[in-house]
DNA sequence: TGAAATGTTGGGGCG
DNA sequence: ACGCCCCAACATTTC
């Protein structure tokens, strides 16, 4: 062949790519194109943080083909439109792209696959972003896993994944560079420069995953399987937004992990617990697939009667902005807006407390992680909500229902994580920081603390709306517990 | 990857 | 020495 399109999505990386491999070894000529279309993707387009890791992503992107002597060509959508363009213009013969697997962009690259080949045009997709495709794990009926253990015991079972592609040595261009629009001209980043912040936590791109990865080896992977419950630590791989934007693989990350698990038993323990965590990244994607009403809808049907409670809203507006008067939560919730990412056992507690204790619709938690994570990525969120609601795929039982004073206690005990977040409860000690509406007059004003002023009073009782919460789950008429 | 209520056990103080 | 009570610690059940 003499030129291919290689269709870059959420793939953007030159290590491990198999559409940039195969294009690389049947093309003369390779004309790598980001293509911005996110109408395309419907309610679920990305939001301001997630648009901001694109357009560095991108950036980031594009001076590596540069230095490989290549170009990242850039246009807007429709993606078939475009696609038949570039073909228009420079003469390819193909288009090739790694595969994704949410419901609406699966439609759309059915269709374009369709149009490509119909036209003439070589039209091929290749696996690179999972493990292991939705449609090659059934259970032993055929049928999609709906509970993560078995599933992960099958994804033990299976034989290890493909070794990781290398990064090709040169990228041969076309003779003339069809033409691009300028990255700012996509308008990715947002008109009020609110972002700066974001710069000092992260560094998109695939180097910046490449140091993520390495700094997490260092530091977190060997006591990953305590120092993940911790907020406070430096104990997790935040690897998840380079995941979402492919800028590392899973296959890489696969065989890295097993890798140094073999050079250091000491590293046995953590490494098999953060495996288990890529799992769950593959059962998401999995049951999004087999599930596509899932970013919207309970799992299970019986749940859209769920009664939540009338008149959330102004609670749900403090939840969004880190003052229900539960320090742990509000950390997290500040956390969150500050730096577009919030610790895994936080995410936990502070969904908890909106779906639970608030009792507000866990659609309005996804959607308000959906607009502000760094990370977020529309299988991980649906289930991971749909886990805490106890509405969803293998999901914690609707009486799970976390105390956060006990969690922030356990968690974090010397309130190092409260205090990085909540400034204005600085003065309390450890033992007191975790539930100020619990202490008495004199002690809140000897930290400068007026409940109402400096911080909010506990915006629902915790015992009452747990009892409530109880109640409304045995009005489903199958019962809390039942499946399907 | 939970919490709270309830039940059981065993040691120590005490008359 | 013995029975009784209290209570902490732990286990089990329930939501």
């Amino acid at each position: 062949m003499q030129t291919v399109l290689l269709w870059l999505r959420r793939d953007l990386r030159l290590a491990d790519n198999p559409a940039l491999s195969a294009a690389v070894d049947q093309a003369e000529r390779v004309i790598p194109v980001y293509i911005h279309a996110p109408d395309e993707e419907g309610s679920w387009q990305p939001g301001e943080a997630s648009r901001w890791w694109l357009h560095q992503s991108l950036k980031a992107l594009s001076a590596q083909l540069s230095d490989l002597g290549s170009r990242l060509i850039l246009r807007r959508g429709p993606s078939l439109e475009a696609l038949q363009a570039l073909v228009q213009e420079t003469g390819a013969e193909a288009v090739f792209w790694n595969r994704l697997y949410e419901p609406l962009i699966v439609a759309r690259d059915r269709r374009i696959k369709q149009a490509l080949r119909q036209q003439g045009l070589a039209a091929q997709s290749f696996q690179s972003a999972l493990l292991v495709e939705p449609w090659h794990l059934r259970t032993g009926k055929g049928e999609a896993y709906r509970v993560f253990t078995p599933f992960w015991r099958a994804l033990q079972k299976r034989e290890s994944p493909r070794a990781p592609m290398k990064v090709p040595r040169t990228l041969r261009s076309p003779a003339r560079w069809p033409g691009t629009e300028a990255l700012p001209a996509l308008g990715l980043l947002p008109s009020t420069p609110w972002y700066p912040k974001l710069e000092d936590h992260w560094q998109p791109g695939e180097q910046g995953a490449a140091r993520a990865l390495q700094g997490f080896m260092d530091r977190g992977l060997a006591r990953y399987h305590e120092g993940r419950d911790l907020p406070a630590e430096d104990g997790v791989s935040r690897l998840s937004p380079h995941l979402h934007f492919g800028e590392i693989s899973p296959f890489q990350l696969w065989q890295k992990i097993n890798e140094v698990m073999a050079a250091r038993s000491a590293l046995l323990r953590g490494g098999e617990a953060w495996l288990r965590q890529l799992a769950w990244r593959e059962f998401a994607h999995h049951i999004l697939f087999e599930f596509p009403h899932t970013p919207d809808h309970a799992m299970y049907e019986r749940w859209a009667d769920f009664p939540w409670r009338d008149g959330h809203a102004p609670m749900l507006r403090a939840w969004q902005r880190g003052e229900t008067g539960y320090p742990i939560v509000d950390a997290g919730m500040r956390e969150l807006w500050a730096t577009g990412y919030m610790h895994n056992r936080v995410r936990m507690i502070a969904a908890s407390l909106l779906v639970k204790n608030i009792r507000a619709p866990w659609q309005a938690g996804a959607r308000w992680f959906w607009d502000t994570l760094v990370d977020a990525d529309l299988a991980n969120n649906s289930m991971g909500w749909q886990w805490s609601a106890g509405c969803g795929a293998d999901a914690s039982p609707w009486f799970r229902i976390f105390n956060p004073f006990t969690q922030s206690r356990r968690f974090d005990p010397s309130g190092v994580y409260l205090r990085r977040w909540l400034p204005e409860l600085a003065g309390l000690s450890d033992k007191q920081i975790h539930a100020p509406h619990e202490l008495d007059e004199a002690s809140l004003s000897a930290a400068g603390v007026r409940l109402g002023m400096e911080y909010p009073r506990p915006v629902v009782d915790y015992r009452a709306s747990r009892e409530q919460a109880l109640e409304a789950a045995k009005s489903l008429r199958a019962g809390p517990g039942s499946v399907s």
